[in-house]
DNA sequence: CGCAGGTTTGCACGCCGTGCAAACCTGCGG
DNA sequence: CCGCAGGTTTGCACGGCGTGCAAACCTGCG
């Protein structure tokens, strides 16, 4: 959620702290509002209202609604793709991705991601939102596989597996979350492994039963 | 393109044949304005006017400009899904999906779909549209699995290779693109024809080079 | 103090998407 | 031929969106 304030003003310059914090506080506000008032019902101007700050300079932050509240999710993505920079660059590129999977079911980012994650029900434009942001995602991996030293992948190879795992993995939280409803607890955080680890079964083996 | 009248008549029960012809003419008249004026440098009233029709009605067909551009794709999507259930209900799920992801390769469709593909670059919203269109075929891919006879399938083995054989067909896609701007000739069929062997074979032998 | 960044705000404009009711077809039975 | 019943097209209006612009407003610093 929140930053301390200590470690915040040691990194940030001076005004940028005020400037995540109204940040932070928009993003927090809208998953408040969608909350309570529920998906398509509120506007951009109740967020800002409700955030103590205008109109214009919600805008300043965000292009749109949906993009105030799909950082969760991007968020949640982020940390995944940085799990596979972490890797060694020698790591054969399936281990590698092994790794992001695993790490969607990082139980900090989880349950905010989650909530969002159901809005794509009900709201179009909140899946549209959604789904751009798994893109971003697997577009990041392709560029840092890419990079990686000695890449003499084929990029279509790069794209397709990157593509696959990432989708084969929103097939198990889509499963985990028709299952659970997005709670997260021990017991729903070992069935999501265990669907994590069931897809990594097909990924691995070509999906031949 | 545009059905011969005959046919339509003999289908389409008396005023029908009005609104097919109507929501074509959008269609073209949406595609012929990119085109000229380039993707976000036109009013849903621009299309309404060239289309010779009024706002209102525009939005009584399509409740977006993008939603009147995606329908190349969409439709391109659709072919492709339909090559899936006419696949025989006992063949392997594996076999049958080959069948999709050579469908891709279908001169008829890929034209008008291309033009539209190379649109997601430059208009983010059109980019959420197109993605929102490949979901749709995922879905309907699914629901047409679980619905087969003797469908003793895991939910999750089916979505995760349905994504995964979309994403990949979709990676071929876009290295075909790459490469060759979009233009259907003889030659770059063959090449998204090999692309398209190639991520087969990833997701058969489960992309461990 | 007063200045030099950068941020917030108000204002205005054009466009979007939709509900509503009236006008407008078009085929069909009287 | 008439008028009616169904469906379509249109105009109107309204609230919401997204952005350019310029003025007001901080905040640190010399």
């Amino acid at each position: 959620m929140s930053v301390s304030p200590g470690t915040v003003r040691s990194v940030q310059p001076g005004w940028e702290a005020n400037k995540t914090a109204t940040r932070n506080a928009i993003v927090d506000t809208a998953l408040n509002l969608v909350r309570v008032k529920g998906p398509g019902r509120f506007t951009v101007d109740d967020i800002a209202a409700a955030a103590g700050v205008s109109r214009r300079t919600f805008f300043n932050y965000f292009p749109s609604r949906e993009a105030a509240l799909v950082v969760n999710i991007e968020e949640f993505l982020d940390h995944a793709a940085d799990q596979f920079l972490a890797r060694p660059a020698e790591e054969p590129l399936v281990e590698s991705m092994y790794e992001v999977l695993t790490a969607l079911a990082d139980p900090i980012h989880l349950a905010a991601m989650a909530e969002v994650y159901g809005l794509a029900d009900t709201d179009a434009q909140m899946n549209r939102f959604q789904l751009q942001g798994w893109e971003n995602c697997a577009e990041r991996l392709v560029t840092a596989i890419s990079q990686r030293p000695g890449a003499d992948h084929d990029p279509l190879y790069a794209s397709a597996l990157v593509g696959s795992v990432l989708s084969s993995g929103k097939a198990a939280l889509s499963q985990w979350y028709r299952r659970t409803g997005g709670d997260v607890t021990e017991e729903s955080l070992t069935l999501l492994r265990q669907l994590l680890v069931d897809v990594v079964g097909y990924l691995r083996h070509g999906f031949t039963l």
